[in-house]
DNA sequence: GTGTATGCAAATTCTTTGCATGGAA
DNA sequence: TTCCATGCAAAGAATTTGCATACAC
């Protein structure tokens, strides 16, 4: 999981300095098996060092993000509004992100290199950054649901709402 | 551009109800041929009818999201943290923002209808949402961009940040 | 030693909530 | 006439900025 991305050197190219807390919160990042928001981060990293503030957390993120070592995420935004962050990987991939319970999965597939390779070419266009978010139900959740429904059939009448409501719906946020 | 989607009939299948601003501001995103955030929403909402709120924009949005009738993006937070609405298409498709002018282009391929079968495939997951956003410079910005290198080759000595910096490079936000 | 990075407090931006009134069905 | 929707004010969440001090180079 962890890249081979440099940290040092891609700091020390730009004129800017390697400190205990970048390398930590970099480290965080890329050690991490979950997408991290800013706020998840900046808690692990207090874990470490008791010292570091919530503001280094977002001037380090947002410093990350120039230096292309971490690309920003929103899921979705399947809660609330933050933004998760992960090591740049060298390959393509999307995040699938079910709406139910949050998990998160990654899919690394052939599509994705052909849609590059085709809006490069079709607008003569230069990437630099591609990001899919792909939401909807993962095969659990939808059992979980075909359940329930069951369930419901089976208990009689039932509030006009919940019954005549698609069993699966875009959950609101929070 | 204009959608065939039916606000009426989507609102009032769930006891909701019809008004003149969720009309208008249905309307405003529905005939836009940019993408609006909430802010411009607004903005052009109140030229046509002075009473309405901010806060009735953020409702709206919310519904209309909620009812499938419009998407959600951010474009790649090009420009602030805010998001973009659009009517939901039939056809998948993907935005490509310039980073440097801001353009956004709309791409439509196979390679995301085969992504998205692929992944349903993969995982058995049901798709609800799919989105594809892609940053980079345009054939445009790539031009200007190498004639301001030229420019600034044969203008001397320049300070050494803009010299080492590549022309072209994630443009930090605002 | 110089100049960037950090911590702290305060500000800003974007969005949501509580509550009384207005209006669609 | 019934409740859902709106407007207004205020709160809340996420993120940024200003400034003095700390520390990497």
């Amino acid at each position: 999981m962890a890249s081979q991305l440099s940290l040092g050197g891609s700091v020390q190219e730009h004129g800017l300095r390697m400190t205990r807390q970048r390398r930590l919160l970099f480290e965080l990042i890329d050690g991490s098996r979950e997408h991290l928001n800013a706020e998840a981060l900046y808690r692990l990293a207090k874990q470490r060092d008791p010292r570091i503030n919530r503001v280094t957390v977002y001037r380090t993120l947002k410093l990350l993000k120039q230096e292309g070592l971490v690309d920003e995420l929103d899921l979705l935004h399947h809660e609330g509004d933050q933004h998760y962050y992960e090591t740049r990987l060298k390959r393509e991939h999307a995040h699938v992100v079910c709406l139910r319970c949050g998990r998160v999965e990654e899919f690394f597939g052939e599509p994705l290199q052909r849609l590059k390779q085709q809006i490069e070419a079709h607008f003569g266009f230069q990437i630099m950054i591609a990001r899919t978010e792909v939401g909807g139900y993962c095969a659990h959740c939808q059992a979980l649901a075909a359940r329930e429904a069951h369930e419901l059939r089976n208990t009689g009448p039932v509030p006009r709402e919940k019954a005549a409501a698609p069993v699966l719906k875009w959950q609101p946020k929070k």
